[in-house]
DNA sequence: ATGCCTAGCTCCGCTAGA
């Protein structure tokens, strides 16, 4: 079992991590938004949970992790061989129990038409090259995260009134279906192909999740692989209820051994 | 047009998130 969660903060929902852990013992949970400094992961909160833990941090926001039960090694973090910063707290690839599994929080890239926006873009495109050049749509990889891309109208709680919005232009879409296109599958969508209403955030303002209105922001992206191996994917929204929550619910998904 | 959350960081309000 896999997951990707992104916590927003990892200092204010240690204990939140530490209850999931316990209560779904995933073999590996990818975090993103730990908005934690690289060092400063509270490392003996997860191995009391038999995890260990790879971060890469940044100062005050970004920051993705992994955290795994099974012997594991990095193998980059970043785009290696690129000159940027941002991507360093962005992006984390680690090797476990012989599965490449990477946590990835794609900028927000608001507002739309920025330079932040562009950037945004480009990230997508940047990952599909990333991995084209280290891995083979045959390596058993999941590409996990926060992708800050809602992809089809379906994942939206109102297509008409969002179109155009940050995490719903078309421009972030193709870009969405140009990394899929080398060689993943959303493994969400190979276990419930048309079903509306599934989200992975919901605003913490307007009584958002009560309501439901919400975006399906955060994706496990598997090679095929996995993708034969894919018994069940699906959104936990327990924690979203929990007390103090993250405004992201865990996206989940349970292989075949 | 703006506030309506939340967290971090540096101050006692600002930015960013999506």
């Amino acid at each position: 079992m896999l997951a990707t969660w992104n916590v927003n903060s990892l200092k204010a929902r240690e204990d939140h991590v530490r209850r999931y852990l316990s209560r779904r013992k995933p073999s590996a949970l990818c975090l993103q938004e730990t908005k934690l400094r690289d060092g400063a992961l509270p490392e003996e909160a997860f191995s009391a949970e038999g995890y260990r833990a790879f971060h890469a941090g940044g100062p005050g926001r970004n920051g993705v992790a992994v955290l795994v039960s099974q012997p594991a090694r990095e193998i980059f973090r970043g785009f290696p061989g690129e000159e940027d910063p941002q991507a360093k707290e962005r992006v984390l690839a680690v090797e476990t129990a012989g599965l490449v599994v990477i946590s990835v929080y794609v900028p927000n890239g608001s507002p739309v038409g920025s330079d932040y926006y562009l950037y945004k873009l480009e990230f997508l495109y940047r990952l599909r090259e990333l991995l084209s050049r280290e891995f083979s749509p045959e390596t058993p990889l999941a590409l996990c995260g926060d992708f800050n891309v809602a992809p089809q109208e379906a994942d939206v709680y109102d297509p008409e009134l969002l179109s155009g919005q940050i995490c719903f232009t078309e421009r972030e879409r193709a870009a969405f279906e140009v990394l899929l296109s080398w060689g993943l599958s959303d493994a969400l969508r190979l276990k419930h192909p048309d079903r509306a209403g599934i989200f992975t955030w919901w605003d913490y303002q307007f009584g958002a999740f009560r309501a439901n209105r919400g975006m399906r922001l955060d994706h496990i992206l598997v090679t095929r692989p996995l993708a034969e191996r894919l018994r069940d994917c699906f959104v936990d929204r327990e924690p979203r209820g929990w007390k103090k929550p993250s405004d992201h619910a865990p996206v989940v998904a349970v292989f075949n051994l």
